[in-house]
DNA sequence: AATAAAATCCAAAGCGCTTTGGGCAAAAGG
DNA sequence: CCTTTTGCCCAAAGCGCTTTGGATTTTATT
């Protein structure tokens, strides 16, 4: 059925149907119940293409994720969505998700721009000099950065308080006695890894302890990095007492790798995990219980959704943009070393 | 810049320039060659919206995600969706994901449907009766469904062979020569779900060995439901020798849980989990590795997708179905159980 | 009662693309 | 050399909606 039908089935016009159905005034209010009625009896509802067609309005928003890379669409990705979804479903607005091919990420960005196929996007995991950053921006297309970048062209973005929470954790770990502090953190040239890392040397350069390049890694988040890494540094000597963990997937393997060599955890080697929050991976209810830096990556991705709106409503993208803070949650993972008798 | 714009420069008409660049046939290669490079010069792409209306498809899938209930947007759904985008990237169709608001699936689904912004549609988590798969059917929408339901109606899916699995890891466990064997399963209602206890029930009755309404638990798959239903489950007498476990997320509450009342894995109780193959959470990488039923979400996704190209061009649904075996890999986790000393 | 103002509704013009049905040249066939 | 085919290109008609600019009716104002 489609609007002409419609509008012969109720002996009105196209535009007065057209009108009631989308709230404009110059309609009766009982005409407009009456095509209400219509078109709900009918199951009618319009052509979602003509209607951006003729308005230029899309009612969605995109999202470009790499499938090959390392950064694919993991968990962290799904509780961002799943948050972005809380929010823009209020208004009705759904996302198109573009699986990028090739990794020539800027022609994908491009290519979504020019079809018109969304109103707005959302870039994640920015890098400390983002080129799709500065693509979007100086082609004036609205989108909201979930992170951090240097560029200077004005955008609406929200990131966490990355360096924050690694030199709170780091602190933390040095106040408890540790010297020998490790860090797996995200992959080289990503603002939050890069972050993270200034966190944690800032806190060890602040007392003066050097840096062991062996105690710090990049990679992806996972389980397997997490368990072979601690491994490594487990057979390094001396062995870090402490490890901080990029997330809670590598927190589980750190865990294991400490467990499997015979060493306590929270009491041999302490381990401090970020945590973004998954509602099927809970830090308090792990044995011992996780001490982490928590942020909610959902409730992030609900607020960006938030800020899409308002720059939508045409608020303008340099006012627009937060830092959170990190709160450090002290559980039973974390605990002075032992101080191994000489 | 449009296509009038494109073809004025070009001094062609916007027929010849819209065939030279959908690759038709009636146009001189050298005359296409001149219009795809002005094309990547100018920056031209075509107007979705537009497009879309002329021709009547739109060049992408929907997916319907509940953001609320249990089933939500987890790691199942993204791995998924990984696997899904991978073929479908090929074929440059992206997906719409449409967040479920108020729980009303059917009129979501309707409402995709009548607004034409999908060309098909993938179901996922369908019931023993669904009735999404029901009027889906009727109304003759392209779609493919994740996993098996009995609704009569001809349509395409594709199944792993849930109760397969848990038959022969149930089987495995009873071969070891344990009695009491648990299971948390998906939440009832689902058909994955029912197949399994199925399987279950199946490889128990076969032995005549009656089984304990406690030693069987439907809940979602998170970590924190293995923790609290082994702990339950161990406190029991007799307590289960063994436990199934529906998903990775819950074999690790399992044995967190297995660990801290103090029993071995693999030993004193044993595991087997079903293994969806997260990249971030490898079974075997596990202390001790665990045994698991395996088939891969992203690989059925990938699959899935495959159909729905079929699909689209044509094959009947009633053609299109396949159900996927399941294989045991026996690790550490699963052993005899251990006879204690009357 | 006559006029101005407001309330309703409508016809028709786009939105930017694809595609139908020809037209005109050059090549092929007789 | 004339006709037929083929190759290449074009003008114009939709696709289904929103929206502009007017027309018509109803209500308010003097």
């Amino acid at each position: 059925m489609k609007l002409k039908e419609l509008a012969e089935q109720l002996g009105l016009s196209q535009t007065t149907v057209s009108r009631a159905l989308n709230g404009y005034p110059e309609v009766n209010e009982a005409t407009r119940e009456r095509v209400n009625k219509a078109a709900l009896k009918f199951g009618y509802s319009a052509n979602a293409n003509a209607r951006r067609l003729a308005m230029g309005r899309v009612g969605a928003i995109g999202i470009v994720v790499p499938i090959h890379s390392s950064e694919r669409f993991g968990p962290h990705t799904s509780e961002f969505l799943s948050g972005l979804a809380e929010r823009l479903s209020r208004d009705e607005i759904d996302f198109l998700i573009t699986p990028l091919i090739n990794n020539d990420e800027i022609s994908a960005y491009r290519r979504l721009i020019s079809s018109k196929r969304v109103d707005a996007m959302i870039v994640s995991h920015p890098s400390l000099v983002d080129e799709r950053v500065a693509m979007l921006a100086e082609a004036q297309f609205p989108f909201v950065l979930h992170g951090r970048t240097n560029i200077d062209a004005p955008h609406a973005w929200l990131d966490i308080d990355n360096k924050g929470a690694f030199y709170q954790a780091t602190s933390h770990l040095l106040d408890l006695g540790h010297k020998h502090i490790a860090m797996i953190d995200g992959l080289k040239g990503f603002t939050f890894s890069e972050h993270r890392e200034e966190g944690y040397r800032n806190a060890l350069n602040e007392r003066g302890i050097s840096i062991d390049p062996h105690f710090i890694v990049h990679d992806c988040f996972s389980d397997e990095i997490g368990f072979r890494e601690t491994q490594r540094f487990l057979s390094l000597k001396p062995h870090p007492t402490a490890i901080l963990a990029g997330s809670m997937m590598t927190a589980l393997g750190v865990s294991r790798a400490i467990r499997a060599k015979g060493y306590q955890l929270g009491k041999d080697v302490s381990i401090i995990a970020h945590d973004d929050v998954f509602p099927y991976l809970n830090a308090s209810n792990m044995v011992p219980a996780m001490t982490t830096t928590r942020s909610s990556i959902r409730t992030a991705g609900t607020r960006i959704a938030e800020m899409l709106v308002r720059l939508l409503d045409g608020e303008p993208p340099e006012t627009i943009h937060e830092v959170w803070p990190v709160e450090l949650i002290l559980r039973q993972s974390s605990g002075p070393p032992v101080i191994p008798a000489k």
